[in-house]
DNA sequence: GCAAATCGGGTTGTATACAAAACTGTGTCC
DNA sequence: GGACACAGTTTTGTATACAACCCGATTTGC
């Protein structure tokens, strides 16, 4: 390890609680940088961010709790890996919440709130334009949370939110390759509706972007279809 | 201590895991024996189980990742105490979910599952009838649960599992005494509603039951009510 | 040569020890 | 007499040490 690597590690080490690293994981998930299945060792997770194994297990149980994560007894934790069973109910529990969801914020939305909507759809584009898939799904992800929070309803919004969170190892898994990820223009769409204070049509909209989504999983009967080889592979 | 308890202790201690101490507290919550605001120290709750605080502080988390307990940092764990703004949602997210799920459940209820239902009423009964108010509380609330599970949506289920949990603190904090809690009729009507399969039925009676609990609770604006004194005096 | 049992390395589960922070009570100063 | 400051005690946060367990490899028996 050079000396520039050992000091940013050194940086992290001040500043990394478990929150710290249990967001850290929870990102790298999002991103797609950690791929389902992946065994997240104590050890190895404690040196990265020089902190002892008690913060690593805190956080990785976290983790677990939003089912982000598979833990195991006498096993460790592994990146989880979502059902086909699980995918579906995931999304049918989104096109349940959602919908309503956006109805509510577009009729509570303030300019403020649009303008923070109208960012995140900026910052995808970019992010999409940089060819980052990883950047930009995590933000797709926060324009959902984003709608929820203006709804004003934690309870929900924090449902969503863990519902979101799975979706991305849902995507992960069985995203079909043939369907582009240009959901842009739902979003934006989305935001005009929000913006008029058309909540009909916000609901409606926020329906149909999720049963596109839906549409384009891979969702047949098939258990885990990329996932079987590489399982009895790697862990 | 004397013989007899130490040795009971001692019994406990052969068996009591992380999990073991979380189910303990949650039931202990959940049938109102500890209320709201209550402290919840680490090597208190470890002496009385028997293991070290690190099971303790593993099951304290978990808890607090329910909003079971709310834990302050290098403050300690308290039982939660849902605002009325959090009452309020609770309720509102049970009012959408529920129905919902009342509905599914009766289209998909086998016979076995209508007896089990059934049980629960007349164990539900027979706590009432035994003034043990804690006991049927949590075997009320078991029987929403056990609808969920018969919806055979485990994802929304799930949900419905935390909404019930944070209910029961809700209930202790903003129910009034004037309302009886006499909701088994309510169940009865829903168990022959599902067991005739009219799903239609189930859903509005479950939406009217909910409302009826949501009126029975005092949620007018005053924060906390019974607590603030309560609040300056204990912790 | 193959199967089964056993032994070793490594990882997780739990307990304990130490460090840091908050609360309590006392004392002092204004 | 009241308010502030300081120190002691208690409690939480983190690191480390030890025990239990799982998995893989080698060895042994058939």
């Amino acid at each position: 390890m050079n000396e520039q690597a050992n000091r940013s590690l050194e940086a992290l080490k001040n500043t990394a609680s478990g929150e710290t690293v249990a967001s850290a994981l929870s990102l790298a998930i999002h991103e797609h940088r950690l791929a389902p299945g992946t065994k997240l060792g104590e050890d190895e997770v404690a040196e990265i961010f020089g902190v002892s194994r008690t913060v690593v297990r805190a956080a990785l149980q976290a983790l677990a709790h939003h089912q982000l994560v598979d833990i195991r007894r006498n096993r460790g934790a592994f990146v989880a890996q979502p059902s086909l069973r699980e995918a579906r109910e995931v999304f049918e529990a989104r096109e349940l919440l959602e919908p309503r969801t956006a109805k509510s914020a577009a009729m509570r939305a303030t300019p403020d709130d649009i303008d923070l909507l109208k960012r995140h759809i900026v910052d995808e584009h970019a992010a999409l334009d940089a060819a980052d898939q990883g950047r930009a799904l995590r933000l797709s992800g926060l324009f959902h949370i984003e709608i929820a929070r203006i709804a004003d309803q934690a309870t929900i919004a924090g449902f969503i939110e863990a519902l979101i969170a799975r979706s991305s190892l849902i995507i992960a898994l069985y995203w079909r390759r043939e369907s582009a990820l240009c959901e842009s223009f739902a979003h934006h769409a989305l935001v005009g509706a929000i913006s008029e204070g058309n909540s009909q049509r916000a609901e409606e909209l926020m329906r149909s972007h999720l049963v596109d989504l839906h549409s384009a999983l891979d969702l047949r009967d098939r258990p885990n279809p990329p996932r079987s080889l590489r399982d009895a592979l790697r862990p």
